[in-house]
DNA sequence: CTGAAAAGGTCAAAGAAAGACAATTATCAG
DNA sequence: CTGATAATTGTCTTTCTTTGACCTTTTCAG
């Protein structure tokens, strides 16, 4: 297992154990897990974005530290917001995963309908001989369109 | 026997002993095999495709890795059906609802998991400037990527 | 006030896989 | 025998991770 699993694992036990924000000392941890500091600023980086569902900030100085909070939201706002605002006209492939993996994560959607969005739009599927661009507007609207088809079955359920 | 059907066998013993799902080092297994690393990939375009019942997933950089999820399927299921004859390269949008319809009909997959295949496979979602025909393979991919995942998700129920 | 110490940040380079694809070689049907 | 198809190899590219050198901000003692 690479080192950046086993530290993004490490604090998102933190976060569960504790709740939902923690605050943390880099180079402390970098030193716990014998690695250079910038490694945690690399997990931070590619793990715990806001698409990842998470805010961070920071404090240099003596007593200095990181915050990182998770962000909670309504499955609704959620969804809402993922449509009107976050993947507008163009989606690239990595992006749309790690937005699947929130989505299920969050419980904003099943853990089913996460993974059959995350299929609709992986490179394998649009695997035809047209610029990435295109894909990239392709794969916003195959997105939104399965984002509302859910919605809407939730709506159904719950009147 | 020519290598690429050993290889072929190796990893089908794993996926049967193991379980449904393995990963593997390309590097490693050309080393066991002293074969180019290309010949994974080569053994893993032609024998481990959607149309076979397999999805492959990877990951590149330190640590990385392949994957292999066999889906397990009986011969005269109606989804396996439409993976390996039916679809084929290319599928235009009216005979896709018509499959759904079918699908959903028949009670091979639920309504809720056929109207988002709908979706994903509607002119709606696909609506970039792409010739015709372009659309018509992509929508076949999108589709058995689809039916895949949920091939894949039902009998992870079952066992 | 000021400068040293104590944080954390940035960025680029090195390293570690896997992917793409062209070139070559082997096999096999006709 | 020959042309087509399949298999094999090699080379170059891309992606992800890890490290290290240098930079900026903040605190605090004197």
């Amino acid at each position: 297992m690479r080192l950046s699993d086993t530290i993004e694992a490490f604090i998102k036990q933190m976060l569960q154990e504790e709740q939902m924000e923690i605050e943390l000392k880099r180079n402390e941890l970098a030193e716990y897990f014998h690695c250079a500091p910038s490694q945690i600023n690399y997990v931070l980086a590619t793990r715990f974005t806001p698409d990842h569902g998470y805010m961070t900030s920071s404090q240099r100085g003596g007593g200095g530290y990181i915050r990182i909070v998770r962000v909670c939201r309504s499955a609704n706002d959620q969804i809402a917001y993922l449509i009107r605002e976050r993947i507008g006209e163009s989606l690239d492939a990595q992006s749309a995963q790690v937005l699947c993996a929130q989505l299920a994560e969050s419980k904003a959607i099943s853990l089913e309908d996460a993974r059959l969005i995350a299929a609709a739009v992986s490179p394998q599927a649009l695997s035809v001989p047209i610029p990435e661009g295109v894909k990239d507007a392709m794969r916003a609207k195959i997105f939104k369109t399965m984002l509302l088809t859910i919605a809407r079955q939730k709506n159904a359920l719950n009147g």
